[in-house]
DNA sequence: ATATTATGTCGTATATTTGCGACATACTTC
DNA sequence: GAAGTATGTCGCAAATATACGACATAATAT
């Protein structure tokens, strides 16, 4: 019958699985991306920058500030939006410890399917 | 009035955010690391190993195929699953270079906000 | 041939995401 | 204070994702 065993995921999985959540959305990597590429911390006119309404700019920034990806600060009228590359390079360390242990695993032939 | 520019995402984020969508639950994530981890390309009782139905998994397991981060090859009775690593490699690429482009750019104060 | 086993697919229900217009807030300027 | 500007939030509609039971398929074993 193959019924399923009740252990959750990993708390590494589980965050590994948010962060590229984040990521899933050509627009907000888009938007880091605009951020990473300005010298200054543009505010919300990233709007401009993207084939979005502003009102959903403003959601896919908040889902980034949500995972702290991102941060704002407000300076008078305008929003200062800029990365937390601290977290970004703890996120990439995780990406790449992932990455690597799939990539030195068994895997298929170059071409087509399975050596098993 | 900031009105939108049409210009849509390039094929470079359409790729990162599709296969950032791929590892978008932690399932997912699971599975690779499953599979990863075992010496054969061991078949579709990873259902065994999740805490869902084999209906569900096997729905992961299509979307992975779908990128072709993974493989399944018929042998008999059972499908032999196994990492699609020269894909794997490649991907990894990509997210190296987006990472490191988003960490080397301008960013916040260690602690709190901008530093605008 | 029948039963058994391993898989995939279909249909369906629910939850989440995506996108946007309309409004609210808050600061600046006149 | 009134007008204008930059933002965020609410409410809604459409699309997608998630999960699973029930059925179909196909190979193996009896």
């Amino acid at each position: 019958m193959t019924y399923a065993k009740t252990a959750a995921f990993t708390q590494e999985q589980q965050q590994l699985a948010r962060v590229a959540k984040a990521l899933a959305h050509p627009a907000r990597v888009a938007i880091i991306q605009f951020l990473a590429s300005k010298q200054t911390c543009i505010s919300g006119d990233i709007a401009a920058e993207l084939p979005l309404s502003r009102t959903t700019v403003s959601q896919h920034l908040q889902e980034l500030k949500a995972l702290d990806l991102i941060r704002g600060e407000i300076d008078g009228l305008t929003v200062c939006y800029c990365l937390n590359t601290e977290l970004l390079q703890q996120v990439y360390q995780q990406f790449t410890s992932f990455f690597i242990e799939a990539t030195t695993g068994p895997a298929c032939g170059p071409a087509d399917a399975c050596a098993c």
